[in-house]
DNA sequence: GTCGGCATAATTGTATACAAACTTGTGACC
DNA sequence: GGTCACAAGTTTGTATACAATTATGCCGAC
């Protein structure tokens, strides 16, 4: 996309745009985000990407630092820990109260969710798919009717894919998809229990498969990261 | 406080600084919060006041309407719902694991933090109250440990703050503090489970003092409300 | 040859100017 | 007398200019 469209970009927009890039892992952690490139690549003043920075600031996917610029956030094992243990407390009770709400619509969009989301693992869009298995844990507290934890849920789900890009020990696709299918039947049978304890699992799977020892940890300074 | 002040805001001051006066009730829901009037206020540009505006949005404590202006958020019975079902899958969970974690100065934080409020309830201040109230909740989650929790609660209990302002019934003053020593015996006992316990209840309770029928409703709009 | 200081360049922080949209008040027409 | 259209005034939206800070490259001193 050269970003030279006739498209009016928001605020909004703008952030959306971004956090997506983020998402799908087409802008790692770490990477600059400077306000006259960011202004020259959309067509806009540093006013809107500023206002799309803050935003995205306030959501932990982009790291303000004060006269240096802002960066795609870099979350330490501490708060990838914390993340989940957020999402763990969330989730379960969301996913049971989406399965005794559910309806044929909402299964269908589900469905459809992880159809896409095989296609894109076997065209080998990995960024895609990874996104898209974000929007399944999304579209669970929408139909669960809860657009506050919807909201909450959307934050984390966006920062898991930054813990993911930093920590991700094996490429176990699968599980992915396994998870989201037996979950599938769950809310097909409208069993709120075991939904809830299939994404209790799910998620226990997911931070298991990432590498959260202090080994590896965020070089604090450089100083510290050299001097062996 | 006159704001004439010699004091340099910053971005995240005059959000801090507008965040607590909305928690302690004296910007009303519905308050319209000029660009022009609050830079004057504080001797700042707008530029200063919209980013601090633009974070207020983003916790929801402040509603951006284009071209309109901000206004201190009025939460819909919808919302106040949703936000008490967040706080109940977050808060009971995070007090069983502070009074695992307790301390003697956490401990004596807390004791603290209840004899302050009692202060401000004896000497009339009630705003005041209403926020200490709210800052022992937010201290669970610090004391617990989790950041990320903290901050996703901290959003919670302000918006409360509105939604208290909105729909509180009874002037029933002294069952937040009941509540709160309850806890406190809890967590000197290091007692997780009957914490949890007591958290549950305590935001039954809350919810339970509030006027959440659909009846006297967000006027919607002014045509709604007037014919009859 | 390396270290330190200084100057230059680049980037962000803040204020302000101007454009666009909405609100409100006035007046003419029905 | 009431309604609609238009115009003035106010407020927000966006861009840009300038200030402050930081990064970088250069040069001289040791």
């Amino acid at each position: 996309m050269t970003m030279t469209d006739s498209k009016q970009w928001t605020t909004e927009t703008v952030a959306a745009d971004l956090e997506r890039a983020v998402h799908e892992h087409r802008l790692p952690p770490g990477t600059k985000l400077g306000e006259d490139e960011l202004g020259e690549a959309y067509g806009i003043s540093r006013t809107i990407v500023r206002a799309a920075l803050l935003a995205l600031s306030h959501r932990h996917l982009v790291e303000l630092k004060r006269n240096r610029g802002a960066f795609v956030a870099q979350p330490s094992v501490r708060e990838a820990r914390e993340v989940f243990e957020a999402r763990s407390l969330l989730e379960p009770r969301t996913a049971r109260s989406a399965a005794e709400r559910m309806t044929p619509a909402a299964l269908d969009m589900l469905r459809a969710n992880i159809a896409q989301e095989h296609e894109a693992l076997d065209s080998g869009e990995n960024g895609r798919a990874l996104f898209l298995s974000g929007q399944f844990h999304v579209e669970l507290a929408r139909i669960a009717d809860q657009s506050t934890i919807e909201g909450i849920i959307s934050e984390l789900i966006s920062r898991s894919s930054l813990i993911i890009a930093l920590y991700w020990r094996r490429r176990a696709a699968l599980c992915e998809t396994q998870a989201h299918h037996a979950l599938l039947d769950a809310f097909a049978a409208r069993d709120g229990a075991l939904a809830e304890q299939l994404m209790k699992s799910h998620l226990l799977d997911l931070v298991a498969s990432l590498d959260l020892r202090n080994v590896t940890q965020p070089p604090t300074s450089l100083r510290e990261a050299l001097q062996r």
